[in-house]
DNA sequence: AGGGCTACCTGTACGC
DNA sequence: TGCGTACAGGTAGCCC
């Protein structure tokens, strides 16, 4: 009995111990989730949350690169002119994150493919780690395995007006990506695919949203945008609309269950209807996803369900 | 002008 | 087991 009752006490305890150690780690496995996948923007906005919740107002006493060698070399002077000063405010523009600080200068952020943030009281160096902004009592760390992802220093009045943010097309969830913006935006030589996909015709769209997107909307991705109909287009923007929506709520909903149980599963994962699913039967008609290449990037789609 | 292609990078999966 | 190779994708920059 007394072996049953020590046997019990022990395997609760390990068990609370665990569930402690979770929460402890409980913003890095946000990241982990993330990494899992390419950033789009639902995952930037999650990120864009967690930076909000954790480094607004925190005063940044020095920045350290580990490794420069990103996308663009990071300029030394970053360092410089981030120490002592305070981020006032975190923006999110398509797939790229703006750190404001209050001395006029923005770090514009880009997280690639692989790219995440970590906060740890004590620095642990992990490989690929590149940069560490060391604030008072914590510190957050820009790791990123393929370098994909890069940070640029701009003064403030400079940032819109950079090549990387002045040619981006309207915000998805904006009122400003509706039926009017898309019908006078057909004028291009391109299919639906490649149409979402380019970042000036609008901002934030990946390569799986878009192979969602069109799914839901009913329509094979190579179509080319003169033969899309009107009443398609209005399925085309709600489709964008929804599926970024759910998205992000997802985004923050189960990864708390990610974390309780452990899954080690992407939070968007089981709602992917044909990214990833060549071969297997479509969830609507049965028939098989196929993949193809566009642009030399894989979509998926259902050659029943969609026309 | 603008659409299309490729390099960049590294971990993972797979075949031999 | 171990090696080689293909593949994944966001963006910039080049080419046509």
């Amino acid at each position: 009995m007394s072996f049953i009752r020590s046997y019990l006490w022990d395997t609760l305890e390990k068990i609370l111990s665990t569930f402690d150690c979770l929460l402890c780690l409980f913003d890095e496995f946000v990241f982990f989730c993330n990494s899992c996948f390419m950033p789009e923007l639902p995952e930037v906005e999650t990120v864009k949350v967690f930076l909000e919740k954790n480094v607004i107002n925190e005063k940044t006493k020095s920045v350290k690169i580990e490794n420069e060698n990103l996308r663009f070399v990071i300029t030394t002077n970053v360092s410089q002119i981030l120490s002592n000063s305070t981020i006032t405010k975190i923006l999110r523009r398509g797939k790229y994150l703006l750190f404001l600080y209050n001395n006029n200068f923005t770090l514009l952020v880009h997280l690639g493919m692989t790219g995440f943030f970590r906060i740890e009281r004590k620095y642990e160096f992990r490989k690929h780690d590149h940069l560490i902004f060391n604030f008072k009592k914590k510190k957050l760390i820009f790791n990123d395995v393929r370098k994909f992802g890069f940070v640029k220093i701009f003064n403030a009045k400079e940032i819109l007006n950079c090549s990387h943010l002045k040619n981006l097309g309207p915000e998805p969830l904006s009122s400003k990506f509706c039926y009017e913006y898309f019908k006078n935006n057909l004028n291009r030589k391109t299919n639906i695919k490649n149409l979402l996909m380019n970042q000036s015709f609008v901002a934030g769209l990946g390569n799986i949203y878009c192979s969602e997107i069109l799914f839901r909307s009913n329509i094979k991705p190579i179509r080319p945008i003169n033969l899309i109909k009107d009443y398609e287009i209005t399925k085309i923007v709600d489709s964008v609309k929804k599926i970024l929506l759910n998205s992000i709520k997802l985004g923050g909903t189960t990864i708390k269950n990610f974390v309780v149980s452990d899954e080690k599963i992407g939070y968007f994962k089981n709602e992917l209807m044909v990214y990833g699913r060549d071969g297997m039967g479509c969830f609507k008609c049965k028939n098989k996803i196929v993949k193809i290449t566009q642009s030399g990037r894989s979509t998926f789609f259902c050659s029943q369900c969609q026309k």
